[in-house]
RNA sequence: GGAGGAGUGGCAGAGCGGUUGAUUGCACCGGUCUUGAAAACCGGCGUACCGAGAGGUACCGGGGGUUCGAAUCCCUCCUCCUCCGCCA
């Protein structure tokens, strides 16, 4: 949620943002709409402030007529307050619900693009941050997908997770679920080597933390509810990571605050089916290694590109081709200011596989968060980013696609010590 | 799940219907003193909103209520502690 007075401060940077995220001219005049609610909550405040500081003294007089026993002076102002009652209740009423409308139009603006973030509409738009140089692999004639390979070694079974689960629910066995493991090893290691501190936390939330994060009240469909507890499974480890830090004002020594954290994501992904989504391509539970990082403001974007190095160093220590993306206007997301996908190409597939989008939200998300630091002057909201280090699922499916031999799937030397095994066969 | 107790500022801990946004101690920041530090002493020290400012308003786990007035009384939810039960 963008700020109210940054709306006011930058209200033609904002509209020319909105532009940019391909905002309607009727859509825009949510800005104007918002500013007017603001002003008319301050109004409605203001009155009754006034009015409760009125009964605020009366009251005290009261209570000091009381007490030198002028009983009937106190019980003619007892009137009067009865009387301010009434009023300042019905101010709180329109208070609240200006409040409320305010809300509720404030939360339908995006966040602002940055500067270097390119017009567009679709995906065809984002502009290739960084391409893969060399020639794109080619696989010799009777190069399987992975789903087949998976079939063929064993190594994942969807039909099986249909079975005890639904579709879209894979059980990796034997080496499948060793090499599962090793990647999630080596994705943690390489972050707290980078100075990230690990994170195990809930793989379920309340509303409070989903609010925060901005995945309530847009997105519920895209979770899994637990109605009973009222509680929502995870769809990344940004989630309850990044609401560590809900309601915490922070000294600015701290920062940068940086975690990582290993979680399953439950996505509920409602019904696609066909050959773009076959296999690991999209599933409701993947595994998956978050980065997040609370920075100071003025340091960001330098934060950011630190990031993308970091999961750029993944991908080349796996040695899997990969692009990196900086998506345009129309392909980002709600909350974010700025945004990198990683994608790594699928030689069975011919096609670019997204691994890992990497943000950064600016006051977007502690805004909401109330997630401050102290800078002496008084209080700040600290810039928040994360970014995936990386998303299992479509890894594992470029990994056994590209590195397929008549003899097996060759494992990355990386991963050996990990694995124990070179080869999965 | 059952029975009891408790939730107050960074921490500890008063207050239990009226000038208390909240005594006090610790921590922290500034100053005096000192060659420097410690100690001692003096001052400061929550957040948000409105306001140019003076100042005002709200917040004592969350929500609701009683009252002229609530941190203090009532209802409800949440959390923690103790005991019992169950359990990886």
């Amino acid at each position: 949620m963008l700020e109210i007075n940054f709306i006011r401060a930058n209200k033609s940077r904002v509209i020319q943002g909105l532009k940019v995220k391909n905002f309607s001219e009727e859509d825009l005049k949510l800005v104007e709409g918002v500013l007017a609610l603001d002003d008319a909550r301050k109004e409605v405040q203001t009155n009754l402030d006034n009015l409760l500081a009125e009964r605020n003294q009366l009251s005290k007089s009261i209570g000091s007529l009381m007490k030198e026993g002028k009983k009937d002076e106190a019980e003619a102002m007892r009137e009067r307050v009865a009387r301010l009652k009434e009023e300042s209740t019905r101010l709180e009423d329109t208070l609240r619900d200006t409040k409320a409308r305010l809300e509720e139009q404030l939360i339908k603006i995006p966040n602002i693009p940055h500067e270097s973030v390119p017009p567009g509409a679709t995906p065809e738009d984002n502009e290739v941050y960084k391409a893969w140089g060399e020639p794109l692999p080619e696989l010799g004639a009777g190069a399987l997908p992975h789903w087949e390979l998976a079939q063929k070694y064993g190594v994942f079974d969807l039909e099986l997770g249909v079975k005890l689960t639904g579709s879209g629910f894979p059980v990796y066995r034997g080496k499948g679920a060793k090499l599962e493991r090793a990647l999630i090893s080596f994705f943690l290691d390489e972050a707290i080597a980078a100075g990230f501190e690990e994170i195990i936390p809930p793989l379920m939330v309340n509303e409070d933390t989903a609010r925060a994060t901005g995945q309530l009240p847009d997105k519920e469909g895209q979770m899994y509810y637990v109605e009973r507890d009222n509680l929502y499974l995870i769809p990344t480890a940004e989630v309850p990571v990044t609401n560590i830090y809900r309601d915490v004002i922070l000294d600015e020594g701290r920062l940068p605050i940086k975690m990582t954290g290993y979680t399953p994501c439950f996505r509920r992904e409602a019904g696609s089916y066909g050959a773009h989504v076959r296999g690991l391509n999209r599933v409701h539970q993947f595994d998956k290694v978050e980065i997040v990082v609370l920075d100071h403001p003025d340091r960001s974007y330098e934060t950011l590109r630190q990031m993308l190095a970091h999961v750029s160093g993944l991908l080349d220590k796996l040695e899997l081709p990969y692009r990196i993306l900086r998506l345009c206007g129309g392909d980002m997301s709600f909350t974010s200011a700025l945004t990198f996908d990683f994608e790594v190409f699928s030689a069975a597939q011919k096609r670019w596989l997204e691994v890992s989008s990497v943000s950064n939200f600016e006051t977007f998300q502690s805004n909401r968060m109330k997630l401050r630091f102290r800078d002496g002057k008084g209080t700040r909201l600290v810039h928040t980013l994360n970014g995936s280090a990386l998303a299992l699922a479509r890894v594992v499916a470029a990994l056994l696609e590209n590195n397929q031999t008549p003899e097996g799937i060759v494992i990355p030397k990386v991963l050996r010590n990990y694995t124990g095994f070179e080869l999965l066969n």
